[in-house]
DNA sequence: ATTATCTATAGATCTATAGATAATGC
DNA sequence: ATTATCTATAGATCTATAGATAATGC
């Protein structure tokens, strides 16, 4: 019944994870903590020994998603010859599009986020910032200009994702990032 | 207790009309029907004679919304002469960013339009194909690369919009707002 | 007679907690 | 002895419906 120190920090991740997926796919409101546990192979009241709130899980599971996300444009960025085109190809593909679950946190969950308690906002910026920087620096070239493309590119980039899942339309949807991927590359 | 039928039509609009704005507030799943009811001062039992489920009037409100969207972005460009940075000074605006009860409906719903019933993306797909044509009509030139530019630019503006709602700082913020504005206007 | 609206409530959630249980770790 | 997890449940939602009520519209 009970597990070890080490096996209850790897639950705890577990939950973490099946947390930053589910919420991904259905938001924050539309996952519950049940599912979570569920989805993590434990009870339901097992929850409320690793975290305090629904909430304080939600912004641990942002902070740790957004965290990887980075990272993964990072590596994306040091591998390739153009790493702007590698960070947005990347980005833009369909698999991307139909696996929001395993995607990008800032176009799954942004508008969610923006109706968020104060912490989970915070955290969500402090990502969101550390983004930018990574792209900055895979712009290179002038500080100023490099940053203000990042930010234009993100803010793009995550426009596009939100609209292309939206739309009921598979061809619509296609076009959407195939228009983005041009605008953005040939810049 | 019971209404005229022009009454009556006039509380379903009311109706139609709070949960556009709650929608957009609180998003579809943080909105319950008797909040809506309250809001348009009925109670919450009316709300099943005017619509068949929450769902319903979930399609209608965005319907109705974003067509209200269109044509205002409609009279924008007809009434300037760069009618495409008409639309993008007046989308950008802090004013909107702090008002998504009365903003965009692309912005302050479509990543949970995503996760909606075939219905709700149905008819939020119909109006942001309208708003593509809208914005390229205002872009001119070529119909394929304002077409393209359209797409481009909707998702641009839609991704600065959720991200500066997101963010907890007001600075960065008006960063994303403002390289956004200057990178869609000296395009 | 019809029907728009109201009150009241059934039934299904959902978060969080209380208390029991059994394995860990001193 | 401590504590990670479990079962069970309190209390607060939320959607949708049933049945009553009273004003409209024929």
């Amino acid at each position: 019944m009970k597990s070890s120190r080490e096996q209850a920090a790897r639950n705890r991740e577990l939950v973490v994870n099946a947390a930053g997926q589910l919420f991904r796919e259905r938001g924050f409101e539309g996952t519950s903590v049940a599912e979570i546990m569920k989805a993590a192979d434990l009870t339901h009241g097992g929850f409320y020994c690793h975290f305090k709130s629904k909430t304080e899980l939600a912004a641990l599971s942002c902070e740790q998603g957004i965290a990887r996300g980075t990272a993964f444009w990072q590596r994306l960025a040091a591998e390739r010859k153009s790493p702007l085109r590698a960070i947005v190809d990347h980005y833009l593909r369909e698999s991307h599009r139909d696996a929001p679950e395993n995607g990008c946190f800032f176009a799954a969950l942004a508008s969610d986020v923006a109706r968020q308690e104060p912490y989970v906002k915070r955290v969500f910026t402090a990502g969101l910032r550390a983004s930018f920087d990574v792209l900055a620096g895979a712009i290179g070239g002038g500080k100023k200009a490099a940053r203000r493309r990042a930010l234009s590119t993100v803010s793009e980039l995550v426009g596009a994702m939100v609209l292309a899942r939206a739309v009921d339309d598979d061809d619509l949807s296609k076009e959407i990032l195939e228009a983005v991927r041009s605008d953005l590359i040939n810049q």
